[in-house]
DNA sequence: ACCTGAACACCGTTCAAGT
DNA sequence: ACCTGAACACCGTTCAAGT
């Protein structure tokens, strides 16, 4: 009894997988996915670099285990539905969901894709795939259909990633645009005609806006034969 | 004269920014992103790190040089129509030619996403955006068309890239695609009813057909209410 | 102007040794 | 069983020195 006692009751500040993903986590979002090294890690438990990989097995595990604490977040929110209205609310529900997330911890837009199969993607697969029934969508076309909204989200969600991680936290949204816009602006007429067509369109869209535009795309496209 | 001869002929062997892009290219192709480091490039071009940081600035334009000339290779491809039908055709024959050359070099697929407006993003959204005129997709509409395609065909290549890096060369597709089907028919069937329903199409599904359906679903929303 | 290569400031991961 | 921390085998990048 007294050695079940003190395998249960560790001391709050002991090791554990858990602990070592919720510094993970600290440091991913404070200092972004370059900061998040086993040097600051073992600083930040005040332990050596051994007693993190008895936990864990290497890097890859831990920022899966983190990106997945993230994405099941955001998927519990989501309520689930049988009417077709509430199937299409409940993937854009998703979907939104994990863009602010991503927006929240830009780290997770870079893993997500990077690991094929982990749960994070899983529970997204399912997520979404569950909820076409509902849409209407024929049984035999709904692999095809999930598979299209996840990869235009994973899309989406690389491309935020990788902008999150050039700009300082601080940089302002416009002031970037306004130089990719004028870029564009000033490319040659022949060669790029579209580019230059949609650049003050470029300097004020809106990216989640954006975004959500794609998923209604898919989703019409989806709901076109009905 | 002598001079200008001197400088304009160079030795074949000499440095030059499109020799070290061209070496890039065949470690990458050879070894995968992993293998090209500026040790195994002084190697091959036998000199020293500094030579080559002379011409590049580091290793991020590096990569994106070489990704620029595969994508610029898939849009020379691309023949330029006016018709509806031919506007659809060539935002297809863009979006397999990128799938292609991304299964032949999965890097691209990898970097692709990575640095926002690069030259190669720039190239494949004009290409794309450029057609959407004889699609007879409306104006105002186009920047959100061409941005949902293009990040859409980013998805899937940063997962494609993603599936090379984890298995060798070598490795049976149906194999991998076998284990993770049959882990999806041994999840419980209360918390992943849609996955245990896939699994099959999963097994015995085509990356490129599935890729080719995402974008037909697309260029369906986006042509649903003519 | 262009090249050399040693040196710097990092990494992730391993492992013998401790408790 | 769990933890320590030095050591290993790498990296990208810089820079004084050469031609």
């Amino acid at each position: 009894m007294a050695t079940r006692r003190q395998r249960t009751e560790r001391r709050a500040d002991a090791l554990s997988k858990d602990r070592i993903v919720d510094a993970a986590i600290e440091i991913l979002d404070a200092e972004g996915e370059r900061g998040l090294t086993f040097r600051a890690l073992t600083s930040r438990l005040a332990t050596g670099t051994g007693a993190i990989y008895w936990h864990v097995a290497n890097k890859e595990e831990l920022l899966t285990e983190a990106t997945t604490r993230v994405v099941d977040l955001v998927m519990m929110r989501v309520p689930d539905s049988r009417t077709p209205a509430a199937g299409a609310r409940a993937i854009t529900l998703i979907a939104l969901g994990v863009f602010d997330a991503i927006d929240e911890h830009p780290w997770v837009g870079a893993h997500l894709p990077r690991v094929p199969w982990q749960p994070g993607m899983v529970s997204l697969f399912e997520g979404i795939g569950g909820r076409l029934d509902a849409l209407g969508v024929p049984g035999p076309a709904q692999f095809n259909a999930a598979s299209a909204l996840v990869s235009y989200i994973l899309g989406v969600a690389g491309q935020n990633a990788a902008n999150a991680r050039r700009h300082a936290p601080g940089t302002s949204r416009s002031g970037v645009l306004g130089e990719a816009a004028a870029r564009w602006e000033e490319l040659d007429p022949a060669a790029y005609p579209f580019l230059r067509k949609v650049a003050p369109q470029l300097r004020d869209h809106d990216d989640r806006e954006q975004f959500l535009a794609g998923v209604d795309l898919i989703l019409a496209g989806l709901t076109a034969g009905q």
